[in-house]
DNA sequence: TTGTAGGCGTTATCAG
DNA sequence: CTGATAACGCCTACAA
């Protein structure tokens, strides 16, 4: 006769309370929202609820958002780091305790807790053997922050494919910057003043791989012709812009839907496995590369 | 030193859970991740947690998350009805108690729950009136489902406008439909076989507009020449589609961060006034229209 | 099998 | 003003 049991009174005594916590960066860039979609569905079907936060790509908020979530709200913490995250402390203290961690898309290496990773190094490996394969030498690269695995590992996969094609690695043609418009449009233009000139730019993620190809239309430098553009994520965007971006499908819903059921996984069994999973992604080629 | 409380026991006590419920269509649209972001962040700013569930434009789904959250874990609900939301019995049963209600982006009239809303009436209204001003004449609208005051103030608007400048309606111009991609293309395609042809389009989304763009010129009808296309929302996509995206730029953000503003309001006064707050928007002109 | 007491970790109340 | 205790609503263990 339509009795609804106090969920709170439950969550008290059995101490579980089927609400996960997420700690994303921004609710307005796609791949995270995609990733967050992903997550929230797997979740759902488990019966498990989300409890949403946002970093703002702030290292500070991401330390208060832990605070915030790691007081008994929650059965299991799903985190992805800050663009601007180098240090990990703020995790640390929490890792090994009651309620199991997940990093996902954007991890930490050197941490003793579970990855869901996207195929990063195989990713830039394919993108740049492409690049090269199309006649491309001088190709420039857009990373985050050197403390994040995205960045290494695609550091990695364009590093190891350079040299097994004997080019020489240029420091100034690696940018290592944050998402912001005015940042890569400013990376951009430094790169368009070097000379032997770049014939390739790989970039951070879609949207800013559709901003630079604007950037490049307006400055009247042909793209592909002159430089070739490949963005990360394959976005909608990607296939909107002209020319259409070329793209590393990073199967990004996916990697929070393995996330979500890797931390439903650790709730239910109380083991907190330490698991690395790598999901495999695609080149998408459209015209821009 | 280090004392964590415990919330759920504190929540037990006070019936207060410092968190707010969200029900939204969708997580990859980009109007309603942008919306989540704004009452997240204002959720934040007062202490505030957020639950989101998606119901992915589907009505039992909808239904079953409000089940799902009703339960003691919220303190006030938002809800964002979906495009095929036509009945609203499962709402009304908890109007009035306990836990406050507000309906945002689409909402329901006859229910007595406050809104926070998009001057769709007024949106329409402008851009008919700028199409008209333009030398259109035959305008079609793509429009959601017709319980839902988006599609009735939109309709509204472009009443208004043509009946100002005597232009009779034409059933065939409208198009009640939902956001998938064969919808509009198959709704466009009909509109094109029409005669006398139409001269413009009023879509729904700009994510909609920019697929008929792009559809358009598949089949090579000249935009904005033959046909004029307008949006609602002023995404980021719609400034990369080519011609640019004409649109009326709901606020969405800000709709999102009036919505949680209200209820959190409305749960620390506990008075659940009705209250109905129209966010105004603005046309933004670019190529398309 | 069915019923009841105790405890989860707080806050609030009521004596002292 | 301070300190003990009931109550929040549920689950569980144990007793009948």
């Amino acid at each position: 006769m339509n009795y609804q049991p106090n969920m709170l009174a439950q969550s008290l005594v059995t101490r579980s309370t089927h609400t996960l916590g997420v700690i994303i960066p921004s609710l307005e860039t796609t791949i995270f929202s995609t990733m967050l979609s992903g997550i929230q569905e797997v979740a759902a079907l488990a019966g498990y609820r989300v409890n949403i936060c946002t970093s703002n790509e702030k290292h500070e908020t991401e330390i208060a958002n832990i605070q915030a979530l790691m007081n008994n709200m929650i059965d299991g913490l799903l985190i992805c780091h800050t663009i601007q995250t180098n240090s990990f402390e703020h995790l640390r203290i929490h890792i090994g305790k009651r309620i199991p961690i997940v990093q996902f898309y954007r991890v930490a290496d050197n941490l003793p807790v579970s990855q869901i990773l996207a195929d990063d190094e195989a990713g830039a490996e394919a993108v740049t053997e492409y690049l090269i394969k199309k006649g491309c030498r001088r190709i420039a690269i857009v990373l985050g922050s050197k403390g994040l695995s995205i960045s290494q590992k695609r550091f990695m996969g364009y590093q190891n494919v350079l040299q097994k094609h004997n080019i020489k690695i240029d420091d100034k043609l690696i940018a290592h910057i944050d998402f912001t418009l005015e940042k890569v449009v400013k990376a951009v233009d430094n790169w368009l003043k070097l000379k032997p000139g770049i014939d390739a730019i790989i970039s951070i993620s879609d949207k800013s791989a559709v901003q630079i190809i604007r950037h490049l239309k307006e400055k009247k430098v042909a793209v592909p012709e002159k430089i070739r553009v490949f963005g990360f994520g394959n976005e909608f965007v990607g296939e909107i812009v002209d020319p259409a971006l070329s793209s590393f499908d990073t199967n990004t819903k996916r990697i929070g839907e393995e996330a979500s059921s890797l931390i439903i996984e650790q709730i239910i069994t109380g083991k907190q496995n330490l698991t690395k999973k790598i999901i495999p992604g695609k080149m998408v080629l459209r015209k821009s590369g």
